[in-house]
DNA sequence: CTTAATTACGACCTAAGCGGTCGGATATTC
DNA sequence: GAATATCCGACCGCTTAGGTCGTAATTAAG
């Protein structure tokens, strides 16, 4: 279905945020929680998660919370899907092509691997401060055609 | 995870092999699922889902099968999907906003709204003629750009 | 007209993963 | 030492993906 998890979701949420309130040095998981209605408990699970893949920094103990380990800007959307879901491949056929093999060319992998990195560069390419949605994010409209875009397409279908 | 089904996998991969043979004015669902190994009864649905949708001509009977509706590059890689496994919505509050309002304001939604349709329009750039793997599909590499990317990002990272 | 191939369709099953909860341990501040 | 927190592992219910089975309807070939 190629959505991403209710738990992805929530990270993005609770590290949004944390970069738009920069004044308070600790927030605690519960405080997002209660500020969004996320499961408290899994909220905590999931920052922990972040925290241990070095996107946050945790101080327990009264008034702890948790605080962005690095720039807003320099977190990408990328980096919190990755830590929270673990690496994602399009392709069912996990990255290795090693089951695939036996089965004669699953011919249909190389130009999914590369749609795959399309998805990934777009992700990469945008930040939690890019979240915090300044209304019109304009401008640099073709910069996303520099994130390592393979073409794949001859024939340009105009979306919707 | 972000990962798109098996089934939409095989239903790619079918089609796929339906436009490299336009010699075959048939093919049946067995004939696929045996030169790829997939599980013949499922392939056989789902090529019955393909056809519902009108990707898919079919023909029941002794040298039956499946031929493609239209013209290979007139197919996108979005609807083979779409057909498959329903319409995709990155966010997992589904697209109506409903469960989320009540929640308080799920700031993120809007600008993954857009990460969404700008996967959607990659995948509608690509047909099933482009997964022919004619090795190097090079140029036009600046026209992904005008899918109606709407670009979210300030900070470009250069993808792997 | 019988047989074999093939699409069409629905019921069903199983394993896995998501979303969530619970309980307890540790750390820190007041 | 009591109140807040992070930390961490176990557990659980439910949905869904992935796949099977059985059966009916269609069509071509002998």
């Amino acid at each position: 279905m190629l959505k991403l998890t209710k738990k992805a979701d929530y990270g993005l949420i609770a590290l949004k945020y944390l970069a738009e309130h920069p004044e308070k040095t600790a927030v605690s998981a519960k405080d997002v929680a209660d500020a969004y209605g996320i499961p408290a408990q899994l909220l905590a699970k999931i920052l922990q998660q972040l925290t241990k893949s070095g996107l946050l920094k945790s101080h327990a103990g009264m008034n702890g919370g948790y605080a962005l380990a690095r720039d807003p800007g320099k977190i990408s959307t990328f980096e919190v899907i990755l830590a929270i879901d673990g690496p994602f491949f399009i392709t069912s056929c996990t990255k290795g092509a090693k089951d695939c093999e036996l089965s004669h060319n699953c011919t249909i992998k190389e130009p999914l691997a590369r749609v795959n990195d399309t998805i990934a560069g777009v992700l990469k390419s945008i930040s939690i401060s890019d979240l915090t949605d300044h209304e019109s994010a304009e401008g640099h409209a073709g910069d996303i055609a520099k994130i390592g875009l393979v073409s794949l397409s001859t024939h340009v279908v105009e979306a919707k």
